[in-house]
DNA sequence: CGGGAAGTTGAAGAGCGTCAAAAGTAGTGG
DNA sequence: CCACTACTTTTGACGCTCTTCAACTTCCCG
C-alpha cells in the first residue's frame, strides 16, 4: 500500500516530494473551514478521507507543470506555494501565492493551465480529480463551495490585472504588502508585522517588475517611514494609512 | 406584470436600458450551447425561461457598477460587453471583453467585483441571482457547467496576467488580435479578418497601454506586413505565423 | 569561517507615457 | 448634399519610470 502511493507520487513530481498513506482523518484538519471541505457531514468527510493523499514539498520543489495532465487537484494545508506561467524565453509571471486553505489544480482543459511549486516547506492534500468529481455529484454542498472559491479567485485575478496593468511600482509593492497582511489575518495570524517568505525575484514576477525595482521600491518605502524591515523576512507596516492610500492610487 | 419588470429595471441600470417580458423560450436561443444552458432538458429550459428577462443596451450603456448589490447574473446573447475596474483617480483596467455566450455577474461577495457596460449594441439574459441559485440546487448539470465556465475564466485571467506583467506592447497587440480571432472562430464566425469593434482607449485599458501606444503599435505591425487595416474596424491577419510568434514572445 | 546565492545600489538606456497638434470619421442641421 | 462640429485616431517631440547591466554587500549554510 505505501509502495503504491510512492509509485503514483513519481508520476506526479520529482523524488523530492513524499507521499504518505491516506491522511489522518480530515475531521482534524486545521484549515478545513477555509476550503472545500467546510460544512461537510462526518460521513462525507470520511468518504473524502478515503481518496485523499498527503504531499510534502521542500522549498523550490515542483508540484506540477503547465500542460501536464491534470489528474489531481490539491489543497494547501501548510506552507506557501506559488503558481506561474512562463514564456518560451523564460519570462515568468507568478499568477498567485497560495497559503493554507487555498485550492489549486482546477483545470478546465485536461491539462494544468500553470505550473505550481513550493516557496517554503509545504504540505498539501491531493485528490484524484476523477474521484473527486464523482464525489461532487453526491455532495452538492461541496460543489457549491468550489464554485464559491472559483469565483473568489476570479475576483482576486481581476484585482491583480488592475495592479499589473495600471499601478506604479510603489503602488504595486504597497498593494502586495497589504494583500499579504490581509491574507495572514484571514488565516487567523496577525497581519502586522507580515512575513514575506518569498524571494525578491518571486515578488517581481508576481508584480510584473524586476528584482532590482522591487528592492529599490522597498528601500524607498522604508525611507518614507511607511514600512520597517525586521529580521526573518518580516515587514512591519509602520504607516498603514499611507500604504493603503498608495495601494488604492489615491 | 410589464410594469413590475420596468420598475426592477430601474434599480438595475439607467433608463437607457430596456427590459421586455420573459424572453422567448430559451429553446430557441442561438448561444445556448456556449453557456450555462447547454444540455438542459426541455423541462429544465422552460423553468429557466420563467425566471429570465431580456436586457437591451446601446453602446456605452452601463449594465451595472462595481460595488453595486449583485442581485442578477447575466448571459450575453448578442453584441459586445466590457467589464472593468477603476482606480479612484480614473485609471481603468478592462478585465475582459464579453461576447455572445459569455456569462457575467458571478459575485462571491454580495456585490459585483467590476463594472460592466456595452461596447456595441448588446442583448443579455438576466437571471435573478437568488432564483438561479435555487434552480442550481435542482439542476446539478447546470452547476457543473457554471463551474466549468468559471475555471475557464480563471485560466483566461491568468493568461491575461502573463500578458499584462510580462509582454511588450507589440506582443500585447499581437496577442489581442489573435485572441479576438480565436474567440470569433469559437462562436462560429470567421477569424480572419477579425472585427475590432472596441475603441483604442478600450484596447489600451485592456492591455495596460495608452491609446497612443496602441495606435503606434498597430501602425508598426501594419508596416511589418503582419496585419492590414480594412474598413469597418476589420483587421486582416496577413502573416499569422509572425503574429503568433510575436504573441508567444519567441 | 568561506563560498555562493540573494539582495542592494549605481549608472546608463530603452520603452512607453505625456502633452500637443494634425488628420480622419461620424453625426447633425441647414 | 454639403458644411460644421465633435470625437476618435494618428503622428510627433520629449520626458520619466522602469529595465538592463554591473559591481558591491549581506545573508546563509556547510
Amino acid at each position: 500500500m505505501p509502495t503504491f502511493e510512492v509509485k503514483r507520487m513519481q508520476e506526479l513530481a520529482e523524488p523530492l516530494a513524499r507521499t504518505t498513506a491516506p491522511v489522518s482523518p480530515c475531521s482534524a484538519c486545521s484549515v478545513r473551514q477555509l476550503t472545500i471541505c467546510a460544512d461537510l457531514a462526518a460521513e462525507e468527510l470520511s468518504e473524502l478521507s478515503s481518496i485523499v493523499t498527503s504531499v510534502e514539498l521542500g522549498p523550490g520543489d515542483p508540484l506540477f507543470d503547465e500542460e501536464e495532465r491534470a489528474d489531481y487537484v490539491f489543497n494547501v494545508t501548510a506552507g506557501t506555494m506559488k503558481i506561474y506561467k512562463l514564456l518560451p524565453d523564460g519570462r515568468r509571471q507568478v499568477t498567485g501565492f497560495l497559503f493554507p486553505g487555498d485550492f489549486l489544480g482546477l483545470a478546465n482543459d485536461e491539462t494544468y493551465a500553470y505550473s505550481a511549486e513550493a516557496v517554503s516547506p509545504a504540505t498539501l492534500c491531493r485528490f484524484p480529480r476523477r474521484k473527486l468529481e464523482t464525489l461532487l455529484d453526491r455532495f452538492p454542498r461541496m460543489e457549491r463551495r468550489l464554485l464559491g472559491l472559483a469565483s473568489h479567485e476570479l475576483a482576486a485575478a481581476q484585482e491583480q490585472m488592475l495592479l499589473l496593468g495600471r499601478k506604479t511600482a510603489r503602488e504595486k509593492i504597497a498593494s502586495f504588502l497589504l494583500l499579504l497582511s490581509e491574507r495572514a489575518r484571514r488565516r487567523g495570524q496577525k497581519g502586522n508585522p507580515v512575513s514575506v517568505l518569498m524571494s525578491r525575484t518571486d515578488i517581481g514576477d508576481y508584480l510584473g517588475l524586476t528584482t532590482e525595482t522591487v528592492s529599490r521600491t522597498i528601500t524607498q518605502l522604508r525611507g518614507d517611514g511607511s514600512i520597517k524591515l525586521l529580521n526573518g523576512g518580516k515587514v512591519e507596516i509602520a504607516d498603514l494609512k499611507a500604504l493603503q492610500e498608495l495601494a488604492e492610487g489615491a
